[in-house]
DNA sequence: CTGTTAGCGCATTCAC
DNA sequence: GTGAATGCGCTAACAG
């Protein structure tokens, strides 16, 4: 089948019910019986309808489907940003779901930028979509889920996020285990749900070794690889400098990376250094890192199976969902140098 | 406004342009004319209808809008996969073009599975989408252009591509500058029209300054790092190895580099290596990436207009775009050791 | 089991 | 300038 030669072409080409019930000899009625699998339809009419839609090529027109029937089976997702392995595992996993569901699923980004999230909000009441995935949390009058959280919400809404706390104790414990007492931290920005979190999960490991956790210790990031950077070396400077390392995330970990490359320290024999996420970017770089594995297509698939549900009982769940992290273990982290 | 409750109620508070008329005393026709800036309104019946609108917070559906005008808003990508920032920045691209365009973007993946892209394809058609960016090209009766294509394209088929050849003709023709005769190449798969074209652009640099092409300094891969680190090695454990490589993206490049790591080598003391597309990764490397730079989300960006333009032109044009990519040096490649 | 009948919410002729 | 009427393609009662 030879591509249209224009669009005029192209939109006549479209064959309605209208049409296929006619070539049938059946009503209008029928044939959407069939299309949707109803089940009240004789096997004949049925093999029939079929044969005629398979010969023209029928494909129900999702808009008239979605004006008469309220559902578009379209799910909107939002995302801050597209950059990087972290969103882009949530989106694949959100991908896959949908796919598996045989919904679509529409895309917008944020870009972290105020009026851009207030006019996506906007564009997702449009009835362009049932609900959606969103990755920043708001008010609204609209079906939605948040993955992955950014500022803690209010119970009643229904989220799906990763055991941040859970993961952070485990990394500070295997760097504890290692032999390491000095281990600085390098957090995500204040107020965001996962970094407090994450620096939480680090305090109490320290605490049940026994370790008293110093704020110098302590440094923030912004999750981008050149906060990480600046934050390992003001860590670095320290009169007494951390023997190891606990970034955030992966970027920031990255980040550590190039300041012990700067400054001639090996990793892991003078510096330890663990990261979060388990990104992609883990293993590409030299020495791999140990990080924490967030289930990132996990977080994307469990939001639309979340919101699929919501929408097909035909109300909102409370439901709050927390997929566990696990440590990784690779080549970034050793025991700290003799003194 | 809270949340309503269920989706009931919140399908329920969903105003519709008659209730909108109604309530400003003015029929359906006019309401949609203010609501879509059409000139032939009274200012006044105009300000009187928007305050309403304003008031109930109404939207146009539209599905409603997509069955009547036979137009969704909504325009398909399909891509290969989703992790890694290559696609990534496309999609970024393809995004802020369909925002500022007050269109939609429906997403899907055929993660380089044949099944999936026909199945994608299949939907493609069913009427969600009034066309499609495609990342990989087929050829089908629905309006779409190519964007990156992976093999060579008919003409007559819409796409937008980078520079391949003059930036891998710039790459190597860098490194011939600082004196290096023998250089490597990491090919990418064999078939895709990017990596043919880099090859060529390889080839026609050496050749230009004298340097004979050795089948031997080639090296396949498939875009992936570990792919990097395997044919690096392979270059590397040649008998007259090349002092530096040239691969033809940034994931192989880092795999290069991890290649030299493990052998101890230095970069670009011993070893210089540039990469292709100036991914995120390039930066967040160490030592960072001198690398190709690919326009990528302007190819995304592209597609789009060239699409819209499609559209509302009502008819395809067999359009052909090719970007600039321009070489960026950073700190991996160096002259070559003296002997 | 099957056909008939109503809309779904909107854009768009046309008259006025 | 404005309103009434028509249809986009389909699903969902209902009646037979």
């Amino acid at each position: 089948m030879a591509r249209a030669a224009n669009l005029d072409e192209y939109r006549r080409s479209k064959v309605t019910i209208r049409e296929i019930a006619d070539l049938a000899g059946v009503s209008i009625a029928t044939v959407s019986r069939v299309v949707n699998s109803r089940g009240d339809v004789a096997p004949e009419t049925r093999d029939l309808v079929m044969r005629v839609v398979q010969e023209h090529g029928y494909m129900t027109n999702r808009s008239a489907r979605a004006l008469s029937g309220g559902r578009t089976g379209h799910i909107g997702l939002t995302i801050p940003l597209m950059r990087g392995d972290y969103f882009a595992a949530i989106l694949e996993g959100a991908l896959e779901a949908v796919y598996e569901e045989d919904m679509r699923l529409v895309l917008y980004t944020t870009l972290h930028e105020h009026d851009r999230e207030v006019s996506v909000l906007e564009r997702l009441s449009d009835g362009a979509t049932d609900g959606a995935i969103i990755l920043l949390p708001e008010e609204c009058g609209f079906p939605f889920v948040v993955v992955d959280p950014r500022i803690p919400l209010d119970d009643g809404i229904p989220a799906v996020s990763a055991a941040h706390r859970a993961g952070a104790l485990a990394a500070t414990e295997h760097l504890l285990s290692l032999g390491h007492r000095r281990i600085g931290h390098i957090s995500g920005p204040a107020g965001w749900a996962a970094a407090t979190e994450r620096i939480e999960g680090y305090h109490s490991a320290l605490a049940a070794a026994g370790v008293l956790p110093t704020s110098e210790l302590i440094a923030e990031g912004n999750f981008e690889a050149p906060s990480g950077v600046a934050a390992a070396h003001i860590l670095l400077d320290l009169p007494d400098p951390p023997t190891a390392i606990f970034a955030s995330n992966d970027n920031m970990a990255a980040g550590v990376l190039q300041a012990a490359h700067e400054r001639g320290l090996t990793v892991p024999g003078d510096l330890s250094v663990v990261g979060f996420d388990d990104a992609d970017l883990a293993t590409i770089l030299s020495p791999e890192l140990t990080t924490v594995r967030q289930p990132l297509a996990e977080l994307g698939r469990t939001g639309v199976s979340l919101l699929t549900r919501m929408l097909e009982r035909q109300r909102v769940e409370a439901l709050r969902v927390e997929l566990a992290t696990r440590l990784v273990v690779r080549e970034s982290t050793g025991p700290p140098a003799q003194r």
